[in-house]
DNA sequence: TCGGATT
């Protein structure tokens, strides 16, 4: 049994791919997207500063303060360098601030770098409007969109309650259709309100559902354990570690003391192996979302939480995501939930070695997400 | 007995 589990590591070893969504590019925020040169610049903000003060957005995670400085200072001196990084994890949030002494050298850094390619992003350069109170959250995050809609179309839906400074609909990375889910960064926090007030429950024109709209989170804020997850699955990870390889060998071996038969899974050929992630675009593979594989847990417990769905599925690999779904009124889980794991393999094992897995008196349930739905 | 989605 040791040996099996160790080959299958072995085959189930792949490289991981992460990739943080659509490259941004700087077209994409659309042609109302305004300029953030303040001709008349509001509030606290310094006059002399909107000139020199630089934003730079959709900076590649591991990017650090240093190297910012390092890129920017090439074009001219800096009066300061500020990479906003999480306070409490200390990620990079990916946007940073360089105020140049020359006006002249901040122009210029806007018309050389501005789109430049740093691996997976382009980042954008442009002016930092001033800092200000009135200018902090007001981006909203904006889900059940119609499939159909377009940036622009949202843009139109929104602009009626003020300046639109950044929008943004998320596409499904392989099939690029809409994925119903957008931002809307508005110039100021009253305006965010208003569209709020005004839209959050709505239906948009010719739209049949009403979608949600609600102050957005910081990008990219993943839970604790989803980081100890990728922290733990690091990117370059071939093999799993010696802990990895002790949390399956206990799992599996508990799994056969549930006197479940394990399945032959480690023949089971990867759609993964074919020819690469191209060969699946158009291509509808259950439980594969584009960010990973989608796992469907039935036969949880009214009180399961998060934690054991962490618990149980890390230990095969990387998880990015786990979601236990409550009912809306007694917030007890509603006997299923989703796990998103990153690698095919992981994927394919944990479901042959937990589908069928007694968790207290309950014989769980598991296989790839299909995309059944409730509704008549 | 197959959601919600956080750039």
């Amino acid at each position: 049994l040791n040996w099996h589990i160790l080959s299958l590591c072995v085959i189930a070893a792949m490289e991981t791919q992460l990739s943080n969504g659509p490259t941004c590019n700087n077209t994409s925020n659309g042609p109302s997207t305004i300029s953030n040169n303040c001709s008349s610049p509001v509030e606290s903000g310094s006059i002399e500063d909107s000139k020199t003060n630089l934003i730079v957005n959709y900076l590649p995670q591991n990017m650090t303060q240093e190297e910012l400085k390092s890129l920017f200072g090439s074009i001219g001196e800096i009066e300061s360098c500020k990479l906003v990084r999480d306070k409490i994890t200390g990620q990079s949030l990916g946007y940073g601030f360089v105020n140049y002494v020359d006006p002249k050298d901040a122009e210029k850094a806007i018309n050389t770098l501005n789109g430049l390619r740093l691996q997976t992003k382009t980042i954008k350069v442009s002016y930092a409007r001033p800092s200000s109170a009135s200018i902090r959250d007001a981006n909203l995050y904006v889900s059940g969109l119609p499939k159909t809609m377009t940036q622009k179309e949202l843009e139109q839906l929104f602009s009626q309650y003020g300046r639109i400074i950044t929008s943004r609909i998320l596409v499904d990375q392989v099939t690029g259709v809409s994925r119903g889910v957008g931002f809307i960064r508005f110039d100021r926090r009253v305006e965010a309100e208003e569209a709020i007030k005004g839209l959050n429950c709505q239906k948009p024109p010719g739209a049949t559902e009403p979608i949600t709209v609600k102050f957005a989170n910081n990008p990219s804020q993943k839970t604790s354990q989803a980081l100890l997850s990728q922290l733990y699955q690091s990117p370059n990870r071939r093999y799993p570690g010696p802990l990895a390889q002790q949390a399956r060998f206990v799992l599996i071996l508990t799994h056969a003391l549930n006197h479940v038969p394990l399945l032959s899974f480690y023949s089971r050929f990867s759609p993964m192996a074919i020819d690469g992630v191209t060969s699946l675009a158009g291509i509808n593979i259950p439980g594969h979302a584009g960010t990973g594989w989608c796992i469907f847990v039935y036969n949880l417990a009214p009180d399961a939480d998060e934690s054991i769905l962490w618990q149980m599925f890390g230990p095969f690999g990387a998880v990015t995501n786990v979601k236990v779904i409550r009912d809306f009124n007694t917030n007890k889980c509603k006997g299923f939930g989703f796990v998103t794991m990153t690698n095919y393999d992981e994927a394919a094992v944990a479901i042959a070695s937990l589908n069928g897995y007694r968790l207290g008196d309950r014989v769980l349930q598991v296989s790839f997400k299909t995309n059944k739905t409730h509704k008549a």
